[in-house]
DNA sequence: CTTGACTCTGGTCTATACTCCAGACTTTAT
DNA sequence: ATAAAGTCTGGAGTATAGACCAGAGTCAAG
């Protein structure tokens, strides 16, 4: 059993954020000291790493608050259900990706208006640009 | 001279954000009337449309800010510093898009191995890579 | 037996961009 | 004159993911 500090240590995870996703139900320790002190089972370490895996992917820790409800009673939920889950994801992430993509193309119509010199902006096109009301 | 609830149905800004945004420093009401009611100038309608423009390209408010005082300045400031703080924005967007851009590969990654089958989720390859502790 | 390192709880703070609310005026319209 | 609609200020709440802090208790080593 693992104090929180080792924990902290071997995860890469800080005291608080472990601490934070306790309260927010991703993780409760296996056992506490008579003095309080958490203890972290073997369990706990893989409920760790499966956290940090979904976190990798981009998952919030709302997601995978979920996610790991899924694991839980995989037994009876479909693949279908995971899989349904992960698809919906896609579609935020892909949906985020258009914006940011349409952000970045007018970012460089922009740019490549200007001249970028020396003289004063009086004469920029960007500042004129976001001065057009453009509808 | 607008008072705020015309110049929100005309900007289609709400009242609270106009007042947000003067709260933070980007819009001054030209006067205000005896009883403290704001109102608004034509040159404060021009500086709203500024502000909803540089928002659209993604700007936060913050660099809205820092662009309307390259704006007001703009006889000091050169085409270079504008066009830099475009580009410096264009560069933050992009790393954002690329790290989103590997969310997106690995979701997908992980959704195409599932079979999204009726079958219990035990067998489920999703959540048994998420439960593999990669590194 | 006393440091120093660790842990506990509960609370505040950060950034982002507002929204919503209450209680009190003011203005407009009937 | 009265009611409805608009406005004022200040403050709280929303989602996200923790960081940091204080005051107090605990544990290991010298
Ligand atoms: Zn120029
Ligand atoms: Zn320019
Ligand atoms: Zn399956
Ligand atoms: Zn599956």
């Amino acid at each position: 059993m693992l104090k929180i500090g080792e924990l902290a240590q071997r995860t890469g995870i800080s005291r608080d954020a472990l601490r934070f996703y306790e309260k927010h139900g991703l993780i409760t320790p296996t056992a506490r000291t008579d003095s309080g002190y958490r203890l972290y089972s073997k369990s706990d370490v893989l409920r760790i790493s499966f956290i940090l895996s979904a976190k990798e992917v981009g998952f919030t820790l709302n997601e995978v608050h979920q996610l790991l409800e899924l694991e839980v009673t995989k037994d009876k939920k479909s693949c279908q259900d995971v899989k349904e889950f992960v698809d919906n994801k896609i579609q935020v992430v892909n949906q985020r990706l258009i914006e940011m993509k349409k952000i970045k193309q007018s970012l460089k119509t922009l740019s490549v208006a200007c001249c970028g010199g020396d003289e004063p902006a009086t004469h920029c096109t960007i500042l004129g640009a976001l001065n057009t009301h453009n509808r």
